[in-house]
DNA sequence: ATTTTGACGCT
DNA sequence: AGCGTCAAA
């Protein structure tokens, strides 16, 4: 039985017109290169005479196992191997909530989402860190710098690396592998099981016999084995097996944190592979394993598909499974949503998501929000300044370490607060943000200006007896707009150049402050009403905007929520679609490139049989020019 | 009533 | 500029 069964069967009509596919096609990866900060990608995908393998991009992602937990199990090594959780604000709610896990702890049944309390009945034995505290709420430093210390090992071996969250990247190996490519196919280099490590194949039980059929291919004809694309994305994808697992092993001598992680050939693939076989082991997602994992991969478990949207698509087409959304043609997805929507989905539903990895190990923004709910609700002047006093302790610490590691400086301070009328019921309350310049990072300017916005914004919404008419629920503050090097003088006057008298009266809260005659930027709350312009957004802004415009639909929507669309720069650089007919064609043309005048290849060999491990099928397709 | 982050797209 | 969505611990 063919291990791709009921994926993908309507491949054998693909692009037809040679040479227009691929003028389009190279205008695509021009964009693509031009937004990608390590064209490698894109490189890799053209075959010249000093580089004559053409091998997809190959991407890994790298997940930290239960991260927190590691990383407090770093500083009380005593309690490795035994259930452990980390929670935040141990005497609220239930003995705090859990952000983290050990796997001996989900082994023993307590889940995510327990507290702490709930965590101890199932498991009286669990051992509990605490998140450190500091200036009143959860101080996650500690996390962040682990994180620091994971992306440095990251950068040693790799170039193309993106810091996706505090403690998981996405690394761009195009450039190693291709690099490493002759010397494995001219066996100098070999690849072994112990090579591997810590390897699965995803869909395969061995990889033992997923190496030895590689080799028995590249043994039978090594001139085909090159050829074929199937063959040499394989074997690349070996190798960067080898790559990943000589990373992790060094993030483990270097920080003693374990990890898992996914090799294959997009974002959305590798992180749906990493999460195959946790912990510490690494998941390598061949082509042909795509088509057979996706039957049994639920939408909801693929990366951007598990909010709004992946519920719209599952209720909208009554399916749950990738597999069967791969099998929903173009057209019917475009019923539901905006042709670019119901492109990206059709890319995504092969495991194509066209995201270049972002050369990016720092954080854009840095920020600390803290949520006060019921009786917490700050609805006074002074809880809000207190609250503004005790962020910017926390953040100005952490904006000049920033600093001076990075040598780059905030230009931007937003202030960011969700209110609600009764704190005691809450629905949802309204969020709302405002900025303000940021020229340095003297805490008393900072504590001026955010809470000068905060309390213009809360004021307008209405004030009286010393207490706002809402109640803050949450409230934040985050500095972004990072620029190169410190603050300068030129940036500091623009900034006095640009201020207005000041409109708010803060000498009771600021007595005497040497800010008193700037005033910050920012509109008034009073004249936007926010509340209604939320209501009506929520009323036909959400639901129209993603609707295809050309084919009025909105029966078909049912009210459903909006349809949020990250994909419309992905989009951009898929082809603009010429006139092929099968949604595999339109596929294909951004994300194959062809060696002119050539073999010119119908569709991504990598997701046929070809190299299917006990297939045997015949070798390559081609297409004489 | 998990909470605290962070990135990015849309208008 | 400000809001919403998605995601990770």
């Amino acid at each position: 039985m063919k291990s791709n069964t009921g994926h993908r069967n309507d491949q054998g009509r693909v692009a037809e017109e040679g040479e227009e596919v691929c003028g389009e096609q190279l205008g695509a990866m021009e964009n693509a290169r031009k937004r990608c900060q390590a064209p490698s990608t894109s490189k890799s995908l053209m075959a010249t005479e000093d580089d004559p393998y053409k091998i997809d991009p190959l991407i890994a992602l790298i997940d930290m196992d239960c991260f927190y937990v590691q990383v407090e199990l770093r500083l009380e090594p005593e309690w490795r191997g035994k259930p452990a959780i980390v929670v935040q604000y141990k005497t609220r709610h239930k003995g705090g909530g859990i952000i983290a896990l050990s796997y001996e702890a989900r082994e023993r049944g307590v889940k995510r989402f327990h507290h702490a309390d709930d965590a101890r009945e199932v498991c009286p034995e669990v051992k509990v860190f605490v998140v450190p505290e500091l200036h009143g709420k959860a101080d996650l430093t500690r996390y962040r710098d682990a994180g620091a210390e994971v992306i440095r090992v990251m950068k040693k071996h790799f170039h193309c690396v993106e810091r996706a969250s505090v403690d998981e990247a996405f690394v761009d190996l195009t450039k190693e592998v291709k690099q490493l490519l002759p010397r494995y196919l001219s066996k100098e280099l070999k690849l072994t099981p112990e090579a591997l490590g810590s390897t699965c194949i995803a869909e395969s039980h061995s990889v033992e016999a997923w190496l030895d059929q590689l080799y028995l291919k590249l043994e039978e004809d090594p001139e085909a084995f090159v050829a074929s694309s199937v063959q040499l994305n394989n074997f690349a994808l070996a190798i960067g097996a080898v790559l990943v697992n000589d990373l992790r092993q060094d993030i483990i001598n270097v920080t003693e944190f374990h990890c898992s992680g996914g090799i294959s050939y997009s974002k959305t693939l590798s992180k749906l592979a990493c999460g195959l076989n946790k912990p510490r082991k690494q998941t390598v997602l061949p082509g042909n394993a795509v088509g057979p994992l996706f039957n049994k991969t639920n939408i909801i478990d693929v990366r951007m598909l598990g909010g709004k949207l992946g519920r719209s698509i599952i209720e909208n087409l009554c399916i749950s499974t990738m597999g069967e959304l791969c099998k929903v043609e173009v057209p019917k997805l475009r019923q539901y949503f905006s042709e670019e929507t119901a492109r990206w989905l059709a890319s995504l539903a092969v495991g194509i998501d066209n995201e270049p990895v972002q050369e990016r190990d720092l954080p854009k923004s840095i920020g600390c929000s803290k949520n006060f709910l019921g009786k917490e609700a700050l609805s006074t002047r002074e809880q809000v300044k207190k609250w503004m006093e005790h962020f910017v302790s926390e953040l100005s610490v952490r904006l000049k370490k920033d600093q001076a590691e990075n040598n780059r400086s905030a230009s931007l301070l937003t202030v960011s607060i969700t209110y609600v009328k009764d704190p005691f019921k809450i629905k949802s309350g309204q969020s709302c943000s405002r900025c303000a310049p940021m020229t340095s990072y003297d805490n008393e300017a900072m504590v001026y200006d955010a809470f000068m916005v905060a309390d213009r914004l809360l004021t307008s919404l209405g004030y009286r007896n010393g207490r706002y008419h809402y109640a803050v629920i949450n409230l934040g503050i985050s500095a972004s707009k990072m620029r190169d090097g410190g603050f300068t003088a030129s940036r500091i006057d623009s900034y006095f150049r640009g201020q207005k008298k000041k409109e708010v009266d803060d000498s009771q809260i600021f007595p005497g402050n040497k800010y008193s005659e700037l005033k910050v930027k920012g509109r008034d709350a009073s004249k936007i009403q926010l509340g209604k312009a939320k209501e009506v957004r929520e009323r036909k802004g959400s639901i129209t905007k993603y609707l295809n415009q050309a084919s009025p639909r909105k029966d078909a929507q049912g009210g459903q929520a909006s349809h949020h669309q990250q994909q419309k720069v992905r989009t951009e650089h898929m082809e603009s679609k010429s006139d092929t007919e099968t949604r595999l064609g339109q596929l294909l043309q951004a994300t194959r490139s062809q060696r002119m005048g050539k073999v010119r290849r119908l569709f991504p060999a990598r997701f046929t049989d070809e190299g299917g491990t006990r297939l045997g099928g015949r070798q390559r397709r081609r297409v004489p020019q």
